[in-house]
DNA sequence: GGCAAAGTAGACAGACTTGTCTATTTTATG
DNA sequence: CATAAAATAGACAAGTCTGTCTACTTTGCC
């Protein structure tokens, strides 16, 4: 049998919240509520908010690279790829009001957790190579090697939406773009 | 009369703690503990917490922009300057233990708050005016122009900043100043 | 139909939260 | 020295938080 709809509706929400408003202001309450189901079925699903948190960070991760590997799909050219990044962030970004990198916000947030910090790590550390898997793919005119290709690559994109969420705008992610099309 | 030292001490411990582990986490009795005061004191100079969260975002971006033009006196020349932003940046990271930008972590926090977005806004549009105003007495041989290099420092060193909090180390920040070398 | 699993409703504990208030003591200054 | 301002200690209200528990109902499956 499928994993239940209850606690389906239980992370939806749940990811919705913590992403939304924040973790630590969000509350079993809250999402018990939003969700409708009781709070015996959240408790028996997720032993602890804490679990709930690590379940948010894996299944966006998931998820995450799951709907990059879509939209990257229909390209063919590895340079159309690497520039098609910016836009999979930036369409992200706007559906998602501008809030910001997931992983960015829980890091501001929960300082301390080593689990929590260790699913950080390896999603950006997987973006990371992601884009660098990219660039040796690509034959570009640029005076900087593959590796800091990358790392330019992926700055300007973690800049753009960083900067993009304390502006509440797009803008910097559309610039970032611009810029990493003179390195291509 | 100068400024009551318990003043002071609340704003001082309040920032390092709304910093070091977050502005919802931080309880007034934490705040009252650690910086020793009465909680009648406390409310006599800042009537609610989002007065001391204000007034936190108020000192910060004073004191930074106060520590980064001591930071960039000494040097002449304006391409020695802006590298010099990045050292600033990086040395500031290590001292607080690479918990990132102080702005990018309050708006992860605090999504709603337009008070603070302003004070946010504020303090990252002036830090690129910083930028370009050096940029604009440089002379780069870049193919960008002066505004697409400007938001390329920007960007470099946001990034940098900000994936260097989700990995604990300069180590990004470090990459970000190597690739901007080669715009100048 | 029967039976176990899953879900529900809601009370409850214990601790924490922000902010107010009173009463007292310390400090600074004319 | 006197007087006003500032700081203190601590009780308190009213609400929130996470997590546990009991009792009941629905659901799915053999």
């Amino acid at each position: 049998m499928r994993e239940s709809a209850v606690k389906d509706r239980i992370l939806g929400t749940a990811s919705r919240l913590f992403y939304d408003q924040g973790y630590h202001v969000t509350g079993i309450n809250q999402i018990i509520e939003e969700a409708d189901i009781a709070r015996a079925s959240l408790y028996n699903h997720f032993p602890s908010k804490t679990d709930l948190l690590l379940a948010y960070l894996d299944q966006t991760h998931k998820e995450w690279f799951m709907a990059l590997d879509a939209y990257l799909f229909p390209l063919a050219e590895p340079r159309d790829k690497i520039l098609a990044l910016f836009d999979y962030r930036i369409q992200r970004q706007r559906r998602l009001k501008y809030k910001g990198c997931h992983f960015n916000k829980i890091t501001a947030e929960t300082c301390e957790d080593e689990q929590v910090f260790r699913r950080v790590k390896m999603h950006k550390e997987r973006f990371r190579q992601y884009i660098r898997d990219l660039v040796a793919q690509t034959q570009h005119h640029s005076s900087l090697d593959d590796e800091m290709l990358t790392d330019a690559l992926f700055l300007l994109l973690e800049g753009g939406i960083a900067v993009g969420a304390m502006f509440r705008s797009s803008d910097d992610a559309e610039k970032a773009k611009l810029i990493a099309e003179f390195f291509l």
